[in-house]
DNA sequence: TTAAAATAATAGACGGTGTCAAATTAAATT
DNA sequence: AATTTAATTTGACACCGTCTATTATTTTAA
């Protein structure tokens, strides 16, 4: 058995803490929710001390902070890539593809996005780049919301939209879709057609 | 200073432990979120030792499910109120009271709010006076998607709402709308105009 | 070149948590 | 009156986050 070193371990290029760090928080999350990451457990896996963490992370937050921006990041890579069909599709089918990926992004990480929204995420002044990340992800949801509606575009529409992607997101992830449509199959499927359904509306709302 | 006895204290009908519990849990779930409500500090604020609440709840997510077992209820109960209108009022003024009840709930009681729809909730076989909480305070949508859509009314019309309201509770107890509407009386005028406008949207639905 | 400073870890402790097991005493049942 | 049940207290255990101190390597500077 090999003898836990003590002090500062000698270089090792091919091994970086950090990110082995990160990689093994999004696990732990993806196993088992925001509930399941510890940091003792992360460290437990990244086969360092309780303690090692807390040199690249001040606190437990500041790791979730990171895998947060990670997922706004997404989230707004995949609303980019569903907006971009506005140049060869209709709006109808740029609506549905953005609600999709909204919603889709949740159900394929929902720890990610379990802890994207809590409060203290929001805290602007403790993670300026969380805010940021975040803002970029609804900036692709304000862009939908002109492609929807043009000129008729307001916070509230916005809201709206969001509202409904957000909506449907948790409730796919958190069970209570379950009881009506037990399997993930049967999920997917009403999905769409609640997808498309909104869409429908939306297009063909009149101009006021 | 009174010394604490041991074993089964002399019976005092001006107290019931089990209530105050209750009592003190909900006060600390509106304090602090989820997260402020431990075992001990229930324990300690009720006056008992550590271990007394779990004479009356096997362990902490049992006081939780009766937690939300309440609020489903309360919810259940506005719903119904609200979607008694539909005698006297139209259908949009009926939606939009529904609608409204639904985020007022979850504004008035973010934390009750917040637990009820978690996935270790939905386990049916665990916590079936949670299902069936969570069933009535359904059905009360079921309900209002049959007034707003009549013969048209569909499980993907029931989403479509449920998802709306439910996705604006969320953003607005999360902290997502303080960007955009930092006091709470803009996102007070927001909401109303969200969801006049939701409605507005909903009623004015082709008859496919 | 070498001494000082910064870096990357380990080790140990503290107070908090949920919860199991056991002891203790009052009340209810037989 | 004896026994069982109910309502507590006490103590322990294993986790958890995080503070402080220590140690060894690497980098920087004189």
């Amino acid at each position: 058995m090999t003898i836990k070193l003590r002090g500062r371990p000698k270089a090792d290029p091919t091994r970086d803490l950090r990110q082995e760090l990160l990689l093994t928080s999004r696990e732990l999350l993806a196993e088992g929710g925001p509930g399941a990451l510890s940091m003792r457990e992360v460290a437990r896996r990244a086969g360092c001390t309780h303690q090692a963490p807390y040199h690249y992370f001040k606190d437990r937050e500041v790791i979730l902070a990171a895998l947060v921006v990670e997922g706004f990041t997404d989230l707004a890579e995949r609303l980019q890539v569903a907006n971009r069909l506005a140049g060869t599709e209709g709006i109808k089918a740029t609506l549905v593809a953005s609600a999709k990926a909204y919603v889709e992004f949740a159900i394929s990480q929902p720890g990610v996005f379990q802890i994207m929204f809590r409060p203290d995420m929001c805290d602007a002044t403790r993670f300026p780049d969380v805010q940021q990340a975040g803002a970029s992800a609804y900036a692709e949801l304000a862009t939908l919301t002109q492609i929807v509606f043009g000129e008729r575009a307001s916070a509230a529409l916005a809201s709206i939209l969001w509202a409904q992607v957000h909506g449907l997101g948790c409730l796919m992830i958190d069970g209570s879709m379950a009881a009506q449509f037990p399997t993930a199959q049967m999920r997917a499927r009403h999905l769409q057609e609640v997808i498309e359904q909104f869409a429908s509306m939306l297009v063909s709302t009149p101009t006021k």
